[in-house]
DNA sequence: GGGAATTTGAACTCTCAAGTTCAAGTTTGC
DNA sequence: GCAAACTTGAACTTGAGAGTTCAAATTCCC
């Protein structure tokens, strides 16, 4: 049972973040500069790392603060209590692994040359964005957890994952525009590319859970990008 | 939940020898028979809805115990605790789990004749084992705790997912040899068929956190099927 | 029917973690 | 330098849940 909040904030001046009402403008209303310096951020990471290490529940304020180089009365001024501070973390998280991902799409050039060392190293970056811990943890925890914080999930699926899929999906247009891809719907070949790359590389990585190695990680990304384009390419009749 | 479960009523401080917090009629008519019959099996079906709705940690032996329509020292005669309860469940869920896959492997013919309908009968097959709270309790919680129990990833994964990718690989390899595909790798093949509609199906529910409408789930499988025959079909260039 | 084994309800102990309080120290703004 | 705000360590309250105990009730097998 999770009680959400004890708000008997008799606390002088601290506003106290509530349980995110409805978007983000519940953010800290109060100036960047601090008692100190950014223990905040300190805090956020280190939630990142234990909540990741152990889950939700066994992930301990306690052990979160002493990671964070902070006491536990700071976590609880910082952000109201756990709950929050799990949503906090999560949502940055979101933020910066999207951002990460549409960079890696972004750097995929219209009118490659080689298209297939292209799509390779695309494939690269999409797992290095998705191998990193503080994207993982998503992965792992939104799994976890989606059955008691539905609204992080809608909020970082419904705006995250598809985002990044109808980014991709018009990168592929573009290819098939150029006569390079030939595909009935783009945004199901975007879709496939995930699932025949990251897709595979978290399976079996079971989600994270084991590490893979750099030549386990080569071969099974070059198996999906060889068998999306033997399923997409233009020249895939041979040309 | 259950309706036994008034979080007050077991405080030190009351003497209390009847129910009177509740109604009249509040308490459950106990329909399972009392006695020693199957109740090992209740409380592993039990377990599994139970853990695959709350996770390891916020699963409560007490609420296991009600939902099997069980006494929960009875619990800690057939299971030493907690922890075994998980265990048995998992193992027995995955076996179960692996069977009913194998067995829709099993069913693809080896010489159809239309490919397209088995390979998309195999996957709604495929999708209903993944499908099954069964099934993905075990994604769910395997994800989830796989630092705390590390042999029972092990366990589970070492012989339970290759071996299905192994099963389907050898069929796929029949197919080939009958020149009704045309693959570089069998075993590849699997994995991608896989990743394409099963694995598909997955990411779209969030490992079964948000459920798939039947419409839903008929248009990514006949989508990746789809892909797959583009990708591996003998007759893929015009035939 | 009778006796052994088992189940049951209910209360109990114990442990662990969330959240709080507070007096004293540290930082920042001015 | 001074006050206000922030931080800290440590002890504290609270609450939930794992695991246990026990007498009474029930079922199974013969």
């Amino acid at each position: 049972m999770s009680r959400r909040d004890a708000p008997t904030a008799d606390r002088p001046s601290r506003p106290a973040a509530e349980p995110t009402a409805s978007g983000p403008d519940a953010k800290a209303p109060r100036p960047v500069t601090r008692g100190r310096v950014e223990k905040r951020q300190a805090i956020l990471d280190a939630a990142l790392v234990v909540f990741a290490r152990e889950g939700y529940d066994r992930a301990g304020v306690d052990v979160i603060a002493a990671e964070a180089g902070v006491a536990k009365p700071t976590v609880y001024n910082h952000f109201g209590g756990k709950e929050t501070l799990f949503r906090e973390m999560v949502l940055s998280s979101a933020i910066r692994s999207r951002e990460s991902s549409l960079a890696a799409i972004d750097a995929l050039p219209v009118a490659p040359a080689d298209l297939t060392a292209e799509l390779l190293g695309l494939a690269h970056r999409l797992a290095v964005c998705f191998r990193d811990p503080r994207a993982w943890v998503l992965q792992r925890v939104l799994v976890t957890e989606s059955a008691h914080f539905p609204d992080l999930l809608k909020e970082v699926v419904g705006d995250g994952t598809s985002r990044i899929t109808e980014a991709l999906a018009g990168r592929l247009a573009l290819l098939g525009a150029a006569g390079r891809l030939d595909m009935p719907d783009p945004v199901r070949a975007a879709a496939h590319f995930f699932a025949l790359t990251t897709g595979e590389v978290l399976t079996r990585s079971l989600n994270g859970a084991r590490p893979t190695e750099a030549a386990e990680l080569d071969a099974i990304l070059a198996a999906g990008v060889d068998t999306f384009l033997r399923a997409f390419a233009a020249d895939r009749c041979g040309g």
